[in-house]
DNA sequence: TCATCTTTGCAACATCATTGCATCATCCAA
DNA sequence: TTGGATGATGCAATGATGTTGCAAAGATGA
């Protein structure tokens, strides 16, 4: 479990105001090593507001804690920065796998193959698998 | 434009009633050559039932005459497959971009890097590129 | 401690998606 | 060609999901 000091540090450095409702939110995540669903939070956390749950991860990503993860056209994760600890830099490059049997939904260390489009200006990728994760099959 | 007899042969291929809901919107597929999310039908088929609309595109999509596409969370696209003259097959592996300016999705020809992950099994892979489409480049 | 600005929580609203059911259309077989 | 079995459609109702405005409470720096 990440300790109190850890989370405030990580507000801190991306010009957040330290709530209670943000360090815990951060705690879960920090304390999950994976990506959240919001209604993942919104289990561990039942009498949160929901507005302030969706406002809350958009600060969040805005501010470059977080990066969203488009699942399936009605659900949208969220995943810690590999970088999070520092400065806000939103470049999140790396692959997601979401298991079909459990649900979870881990960030990958391997990182998106590079992919040049003639013509095209990239600005966001993002590649997302779906199958059996490595809990699961063992 | 595609013919009618065009578009009943490929419901007929996959096992489909004809019926004329069906008919005008896999026409629309055809003869746009990109993507489209339920907004986009809606817009063009005003009063067309938003259920109906579900369950057609939820049965396209079953019987492989569609993939679906995740976007952002909250909108679900849906491109024609590439063998959707022939038998049912669900394969889709290719690159999708979607252009901030325009909002159009493309299939695109360039097929997804292999990627081989020890220890889990991969049954899907959806690679979502976003940026400025070659259109509004030029 | 005070003043200021941000954040939160509630209410209301708008949109999106699903289910059940009665009715209608399609298609195959007689 | 027609009748019946099966599948598709449209409507109503419900539930889930996001969004906005505003007043009250909280955080921060002076």
């Amino acid at each position: 479990m990440a300790r109190y000091g850890d989370i405030k540090k990580i507000l801190k450095a991306h010009n957040m105001r330290i709530t209670d409702g943000r360090v815990d939110i951060l705690s879960f995540f920090v304390s999950q090593d994976r990506a959240l669903t919001l209604r993942d939070i919104q289990k561990e956390f039942k009498n949160a507001d929901r507005v302030t749950l969706y406002r809350t991860l958009g600060a969040f990503e805005k501010n470059g804690i977080l990066h969203s993860i488009p699942l399936d056209g009605t659900q949208m994760a969220y995943g810690l920065n590999d970088n999070s600890h520092g400065q806000a830099n939103h470049n999140c490059d790396h692959i997601h796998f979401k298991c079909d049997e459990c649900g979870i939904v881990q960030c990958l260390d391997q990182p998106i193959p590079k992919v040049t489009l003639p013509g095209y200006q990239i600005k966001q990728v993002n590649l997302v698998m779906s199958g059996v994760c490595n809990s699961c099959i063992a």
